[in-house]
DNA sequence: CCGGGTATTTGCGATAGCGCAAAACGGAAC
DNA sequence: GTTCCGTTTTGCGCTATCGCAAATACCCGG
């Protein structure tokens, strides 16, 4: 099997106070694997086999009711970790993962992780804080669809995806992969109408430019200001 | 310091996998505490000192946006976990925690964390599937509020209330804890009249008896049916 | 360069649920 | 028993947002 390059993932937070032997012996186990846009990585309700870590490439995560209305869960970036059922103590995946621009990722067997967690408690820590994270992040999810008109979780939503992988352009940050009016709905608890609105009057504004699956943040400070006005205070 | 019960704790899913004389030493480093009802355990923001487990009693814990609102997190329950704040990297709470009622807890220093979860690897795991099913939880609970109306997110809150912390009558189920109008419509991102307007229904059709602060489901199974009805099925 | 399919925009009517306000109720303290 | 305060109930108008439908616009493949 070939050996992952070390560069790629020594500094990422996952591994932080790992020593170097250990994360060779943690890669060792790993396989790499590339999937195409658009490509499933795992369904919703199949066995967890595998946990993966992206290298490269942007990832949805999205959960589906049984009468077929879709969530995005969250949009994985490289570095971060996804598919972690079994490190949470699940034998199916709780939700089905895409690949929304082609992707490269290293594959950890299930059956590894048992071992893995108990041999190397660093890597058992840095995963408790990204699930902590993750929680802490839905629960704050749970306090804007509770508390605040679509407008502002459409402004927070976007913020959060300009902050985790904006790209910085001349003319402002770009949502660096494709991501259409339906996600950004499955993203805030609306419908992609809704969301078509929103982003029309904003880009009459001037605050996007946003076209098919592109959307850049043309004037985030003036949107991180619509995202903390409250209810109320009115437009012209 | 007064040891602790180990009755009481022994079979935790916490402590799960946890041999009996290193239960002990993780015991020895707790003290317990009583919080009277409608007392502060901790508040959101202030520095994590500790982390607590949840002997008798129940605990609400809820978050507040900037403006004053407030959600409900969780109800945590006897045998649960709350305020790990430290274990997922956090240095100050991100809710508030109030004793509902009259409530025993352990409490350990944030400082005995690291120690412990490294030295039992077993806590570190079991820690980490409670987070994950509280992760699980909240992706359930966004997924609900995207996707139903009011009265089934009401309906399915409820029901896991009954699951959690419900009390057999011969008339049903009670919610045994002091639970408000106002709770529920917290736990559930609606109002107070609304969760009112809701329970006065069900009342009226013997599926739930309710009073101040309190709640019996009368008829658990036809309330799974409304919680599990599509939008549209229409009433009488 | 030309389809065909998907994504987006936009209009318009319907409505679930909010927000405000006021009244009724229930419990606890004295 | 009475008072006081927090909880619950209920009425009513309002509106943000949905839901449906139809028209565009855009991109990709051939």
């Amino acid at each position: 099997m070939a050996r992952v390059d070390r560069s790629l993932v020594t500094h990422l937070p996952l591994f932080a106070g790992v020593k170097p032997d250990d994360l060779e012996e943690i890669l060792r186990e790993a396989r790499s694997a590339r999937y195409p846009k658009n490509s499933a990585i795992f369904e919703q309700g199949a066995d967890a086999q595998s946990f993966f870590l992206l290298l490269h490439g942007h990832v949805r995560a999205a959960k589906t009711t049984p009468t077929g209305e879709q969530i995005v869960v969250r949009y994985v970036a490289p570095g971060e970790t996804f598919g972690l059922a079994t490190a949470i103590g699940l034998a199916h995946y709780p939700a089905t993962a895409t690949a929304v621009d082609d992707s490269i990722v290293l594959i950890w067997p299930t059956a590894a992780w048992p071992r893995l967690a108990e041999r190397f408690p660093s890597l058992a820590a840095n995963t408790l804080q990204t699930v902590g994270a993750r929680l802490q992040e839905s629960h704050t999810r749970i306090l804007e669809m509770s508390t605040q008109q679509v407008e502002q979780r459409v402004a927070h939503a976007l913020l959060r995806l300009a902050k985790q992988s904006g790209k910085k352009l001349d003319q402002g940050i770009e949502i660096d992969f494709p991501i259409s009016r339906q996600d950004i709905a499955q993203m805030t608890g609306t419908t992609l109408h809704t969301v078509s609105r929103i982003l029309s009057g904003w880009e009459s504004q001037g605050l996007v430019e946003s076209g098919r699956q592109r959307i850049i943040l043309r004037e985030p400070h003036r949107i991180v200001v619509l995202a903390e006005r409250s209810a109320d205070s009115g437009a012209a």
